[in-house]
DNA sequence: GCTATTTATTTAACATGTTAAGTAATTTCA
DNA sequence: TGAAATTACTTAACATGTTAAATAAATAGC
């Protein structure tokens, strides 16, 4: 409970920022996860993104649908597909990105320091 | 993205105990609010839960359809309706309680002792 | 080379999350 | 008092979470 009342916490800070960009979380997650690679197959989204699969699918068929990235067939391996941000998709990026380290930066201030010590926490508590 | 892994991974530890007792996480949230009070209304019950409202009533009428729970409307004010345990839902929580006190417990150990700390550290966060 | 198995993704079905609108009971205040 | 505003909960609609099954391509082993 004190994990889902935490995110919910920080999560309260992003959304009009979200919002004003017509952006679900999960979307911005996928943004993130796309920025600064060339593109990246499903299975690994899914991973660095903490979304199953399915939920996957149908998010990247709606920002697909917003122009947001496209998916192609991977040449290698068929069964495989590729993902890669669009124009659009860096220039949201772009947009959103500063605003959204302003909020963990005042997040970091208003923790008195040490959200790293948190997060470090937090992070062997998930290795377990 | 640090805390829902965590999250993630805690809950890991609970699924296959819940499994077992055919509950769903979230109706597990709701008998540990109810147990101890005599009975709740909807709306504390929604905070105690971290459940929305919608989400709530969806899930007490499927708590009701299995017995778990009864929902009565408030005597003093006809608006409200009061939520409280069948014998069948104290019956859940003896058997469930003991054994996700022991997870809790082996995590904790897990963590090297203090995981208070973390809890800590996470209420602070929600507080801001 | 061909079949069986495995792998990557999608589809399906249903529960939950989320926002907005609806309904009914209570409160407010002229 | 009685109409307007508020409160508590539900319904509706659609996105996402979750598990299982389906599909299609690749690989393994004979």
């Amino acid at each position: 409970m004190a994990l889902l009342r935490a995110r919910e916490a920080v999560m309260a800070r992003f959304r009009p920022l979200l919002r004003d960009h017509n952006l679900s979380e999960q979307q911005w997650r996928v943004i993130r996860a796309l920025e600064g690679e060339d593109d990246l197959d499903i299975t690994t989204l899914s991973e660095r993104t903490l979304l199953l699969m399915p939920s996957l699918t149908r998010i990247l068929s709606a920002m697909e649908e917003a122009e947001l990235l496209r998916r192609v067939t991977d040449d290698a391996d068929a069964r495989r597909r590729r993902v890669r941000l669009s124009r659009k998709g860096r220039a949201v990026f772009a947009a959103v990105s500063p605003k959204s380290e302003a909020i963990y930066a005042e997040i970091e201030t208003a923790l008195g320091g040490d959200g790293s010590e948190l997060v470090a926490a937090l992070d062997r508590l998930s290795a377990l």
